[in-house]
DNA sequence: GATGAATGAGTGTTCATTCAT
DNA sequence: AATGAATGAACACTCATTCAT
């Protein structure tokens, strides 16, 4: 097959990225193998090679395609909402959690289930743990200024201590992809995300 | 008549399982190879598979070390405080915590390090999967009776819907886990579980 | 009828060969990939194959361009110097290495390189194999006659055993070939060649 | 199997270098695949890594049975004979092809099938190319230290210049293995060394 | 009871070759 | 005639497990 367009290349690496993200999904990233991969992309060894240099280069692409909606999320703590006012936690975790549902790529449930073995995997890599770390602590410390704000609108009780209540809205997003990892669709997301906001912002 | 004691025994399944949990926080179930127990323990194969009959069994067993503490919590939400009243859910979520970080085997981010392995583990065995959320669906309940136990003595908003802030409790805990596992000895674990507390039961 | 021209064929075949010679001089005949082979020659995989049916024929053609200056040796031993004598074995030898320096394919490091190669992959091919050695025991035959005339002319020592020392020319080129690809140009041919003439005709 | 004498493990080391020398003078180091080796030394892929660390330390430890004798040269040049004189070239020549043939390990054909390979492989390896040069430039030195004592002693023809020279014995033990390659025990070995001798040390 | 050498199925990856365009 | 994406058999190597000693 010669001279092939940018859509052909682009939908082989989807269709290959794609059957990775349902093997992964399955089995995380040791348990599922190469060939897994081949046999649910149906395609030969050569041109999932000709695409992916490895496993390794296949594994960061999927573990980009999981968690890099969190990138995209800048927006969300620093441009205020039509009304002029910047977002409760709460309402920022709710769009957040909307971002990863957003995802188009496989399932959200698919996703949440390579989580798992994704945070499993940063550990062996210092590298990657490094960037996972910093990518949290932005996280958590854009959390910990929207408390801050809704502290001195009043809305949120000066009792509480906007920095360790950074974590929480982290450990709600996790928390979040481990029952969907274990529920699947079972899981009702929206349920989830408005009560985790009521927590967070209190009863509005 | 064999010379060994039940008590050598215990000893060797204890040091060759402590050998396993830092294999296991280090390199992850897959990563992990049985000579590295073997070298951990300082133990050759034989003596490994006399005691554990294989890979599996041991990743069970240090499933069970680290997700054991659950099983005894049950008190925490059926058995009324000195005071006489039921814990509000903050407090059963400290007194949760606190039972994690007391279990006596290797230290709390050892046992975070495994617990995504363990998740993703999970997945691969549906006996297993069905009874970790059989497990979950308990303490979700547990968590969401104490939620109705507040409202009704009017120390928790009653829009708030029980049964889904159900899970926020075990989010806030797998969400620790997590955050456990990725900054280790960092993260402050008396803060979390105060910032924890304070969400779910309100400013006290 | 088709475009191309006995000229362009040729060109295309020398183009590979040249880009082969390259590629196998730097890695072997293993070592180098087909790939390596289309990238040097700036061709597609499919333009070679047009010209060669696969490497295998590759590796006979190349073969061939390095050895097969001895088949146009045969002149040096049967026909007459002009002043109406054959030439002594030393100085068949020199001419000799004078021929394979004249070849015009490729540098004669460069051929020296994938001598090894060659010798070592003639084992696999019992048709190579015997073809080689009927080529090495006719050089061989040559230059025993050569001796013998030396010796009826008084110039060789009768002590000599013509047939044992018509291995030593051969021995000295091939010796040569093998400090050619360690030494590459830094090898000094002519003064490599007068020695060995020296050595075999004694100081005349 | 536990414990096992040293001797045990020395003989199985002998016997994979074995199989490893009998697959290596068949099909190159290339040509050769691992498999082979395991069948011919009956050994599963196991037991064969246990004692190698893998393909290239075999092909080390095979290079080194095989061009390991030169080492053992030195007093061929330095230590006089017993009549008080040093040798002459030819005199050092023949000793070294007897030191060559006196290896015990495989048979001198099959190290001199393997041979072509290893020069073949040095060329890829710039610290091992740089190795062999050095060897080879030390016996050159040495070889011209001779002629330089047999022309003093008036054994050889001050004509002749014996850095030069330095280089025809070498490619007489190179074109040995070359001719042993490819005629295997069909070569008289005793007959080239005593061609080879006399060609250098003159009809003495 | 304990040892550790040995097994062999299975892993990730390469590369000579083909053939639809 | 020329392309180059695709194939798939084969490769070097790993590792959970066994069993003769």
């Amino acid at each position: 097959m010669p001279k092939v367009t940018q859509e052909h290349t682009d939908a082989r690496r989807r269709q290959i990225l794609s059957a990775a993200l349902r093997c992964f999904a399955r089995d995380g990233f040791h348990g599922a193998t190469m060939q897994d991969i081949f046999r649910e992309a149906d395609l030969s060894p050569g041109a999932v090679y000709s695409y992916f240099k490895g496993k390794d280069e296949l594994i960061a692409a999927i573990t980009l395609t999981i968690v890099g909606f969190i990138a995209e999320s800048a927006a969300l703590f620093d441009e205020p909402l039509p009304e002029g006012r910047l977002r409760r936690p709460g309402e920022a975790l709710s769009e957040l959690i909307a971002l990863y549902r957003a995802v188009e790529f496989g399932t959200a449930a698919e996703r949440a289930r390579v989580f798992p073995h994704l945070i499993g995997e940063q550990q062996r890599n210092p590298a990657v743990l490094a960037a996972a770390r910093a990518s949290l602590d932005e996280l958590r410390a854009s959390f910990a200024q929207l408390a801050r704000a809704a502290q001195e609108r009043g809305e949120l009780d000066l009792a509480i201590d906007p920095e360790a209540l950074g974590r929480m809205p982290i450990a709600m997003l996790h928390g979040m992809l481990i029952q969907l990892a274990l529920y699947g669709d079972e899981l009702d997301l929206d349920a989830y995300a408005r009560a985790a906001a009521q927590l967070l912002d209190g009863p509005a």
